[in-house]
DNA sequence: GATGAATGAGTTTTCATTCAT
DNA sequence: TATGAATGAAAACTCATTCAT
């Protein structure tokens, strides 16, 4: 379960320049923190330590600089949910399910800044900009996922986006609870496991 | 059920100010629609048809405004989850809570700038400027009606809180699938209660 | 010399309304503190214990508070300046000028709220304002005093306008200078006399 | 005795940019006008020939602005007081005094504008910003030579405090008659000699 | 006379963005 | 590529003044 440690940063760039992370890493954390609103281009261009033109040089506007990370958070929360869900190729479809769940979750406390900013960002007007087909590339794993449940008879026979939307809600509402109530690791885990199971019987 | 019709606008004020209100309102069709970061105050003034200076003569700060708004609203909301909850003092927790969830979803239906509003403001660092007694005064009718159904024996032995945040993130999704599917009222209702019943299974 | 406590507040009104007075009072403390461009209109209004339109009843523009508030003031020093000496009659220049000198002294002293604004004023634009008249008005009993000197051959053969600016800038720099020592009393005064016969040292 | 009639602006440079400089030239001249409140930076920006935003790009605030112009012209000032002073070592008390007065009297004459904004700084709040060291730092070199004076019998054994405000004000009184009284140059020079003696004879 | 809500021009300040180096 | 000084449009907020009551 090392995968959950991987540390942000580590995971964020990798292929692009190094100031071009630097620049996304010191937006999200000043995002986290400030919202985008509250966060001049010349804070992250300081706590990225690049000069303030530099960041015009990677990202053409803040907008795109907002949206560019929206997207790498949403596609590294769903590939790191859909994770293990590949390997275990022969598991039944709950235990996929349970897989896809508690990545999503670990993930958000993995990444309580990555989390937070998308949340704002889904509840913000900038929304909008996103292509819809960048939307579905994202759903896609989870809604094949459900659909694959409802076929096989598990899931309730609803319209997949509504059970997508509950489970994702579901999501939301679980670490928004660990987020404030500051369990031991323990309980933690131990309340997620059992929050599946509720979301489990809810859905079947 | 008229009381789920009562518009908006009718709601919010009785008591104050014409001008007072009138801003209010122009506040959150245009926070709905930009965001509170992309709404100028010179832009609600003039859509609430005052000077300039006015607004400023009723709320200090444009932060003022928004929090206003944002308590306003949140107390509305509460108010009118709870509205009939009170009346049917002989029926038994699961019929009130099904009375407070449906309201709920309903005063979000009839009400899509202000649960817009509301969730905008909650994920913002905004949130942190409302004194947490009047959070807690909010949430206070349902927390108290979990906890009457923890005792009755109905609802799983779990932290109030706990339960509390999944419902409520329950009704966001809910309201977040049924802006985007448009159903049909009739549609709409029986999902609803058919929400309800999931929700309950989930929780007992 | 009980005419030293005489109450500023007495003092400056007498004939007009109550709230007229009420306003120039409060003006001149607020002045004094902030300045008059640090103090809004309103805030005097407030502090005045009237309407924020009242103080319009009564002076038409602030800048017509703040030039009515220094003519008054600078007469009422020229006034207490010459009190004694006129009753005097008979004394010689020199006493007259030492009760005038420590007249206007102790005035600054009473009312140091009063001297602070009259410095302020006279070091602004506003000192544009005041009719040249107005001005040669209040400096007639010191420049007759003075040119009275040099008749005599007591003072300097030098222009009268001179020698009191040289007096005024004295005053000026021994009331800074008390302000700042806090002496006790009886070594204030002593040093205020000892201050009279080195300044009629310079000018004889 | 060229020295008096170097030019302001190229006293004012030299080490920091062109547009530094240009901003505080401007400032100087209309705050003299119109006093610093009467001023918008917006003006202010537009006579230097600057962009609104260059304003603060340098001076992160109108107040920072206003106080380091103060400094640097005080500083000016008592550097050009103390100028010859320093050079005639061997010099006596009287005649080192002498110097520093009338360098003082002739730097206030060369700057018109900028004693005037000395005076209308020292006598507005915000005086209180400047740190007492940097009062005490350029009140130094003149409190020095006081002291000598006292020690070595020449001036009368009173708190230097008390004799450097009576010169000072004494300074601020001549420049406040020569403004207004608009004397020959040769007529002037005499003047100053004379009142220089006075004030010699007031403190001996 | 007295009020105080309402006004709107004007002020300081911010900040995304550009561009010469 | 990278820089950071410079820009200027736009934002929040202030406040002297008016006027209907």
């Amino acid at each position: 379960m090392e995968q959950y440690f991987v540390y942000f940063c580590g995971v964020i760039s990798q292929s692009d320049t190094d100031k071009r992370d630097k620049i996304l890493q010191a937006a999200l954390k000043l995002f986290a923190e400030f919202g985008f609103h509250g966060t001049p281009t010349s804070k992250i261009a300081q706590a990225a330590g690049v000069a303030n033109g530099t960041l015009f040089h990677y990202f053409s506007t803040k907008e795109e600089l907002i949206t560019s990370l929206y997207i790498h958070l949403k596609t590294q929360l769903s590939q790191f949910s859909a994770a293990d869900v590949v390997l275990e190729q022969g598991a039944g479809v709950k235990e996929k399910s349970r897989w896809a769940y508690l990545n999503a979750l670990h993930w958000a406390l993995q990444n309580p800044d990555g989390f937070r900013f998308i949340q704002q960002f889904t509840n913000s007007p900038f929304l909008l900009l996103i292509a819809p087909e960048e939307v579905k590339k994202q759903t896609a794993p989870s809604l094949g996922l459900i659909t694959e449940g409802i076929t096989a008879g598990f899931i309730k026979p609803l319209p997949p986006e509504f059970i997508h939307t509950l489970v994702s809600s579901h999501i939301y509402g679980m670490n928004e609870f660990f987020l404030q109530a500051k369990l031991l690791p323990a309980q933690q885990e131990k309340l997620m496991q059992e929050s599946f199971d509720m979301l489990w019987k809810m859905l079947t």
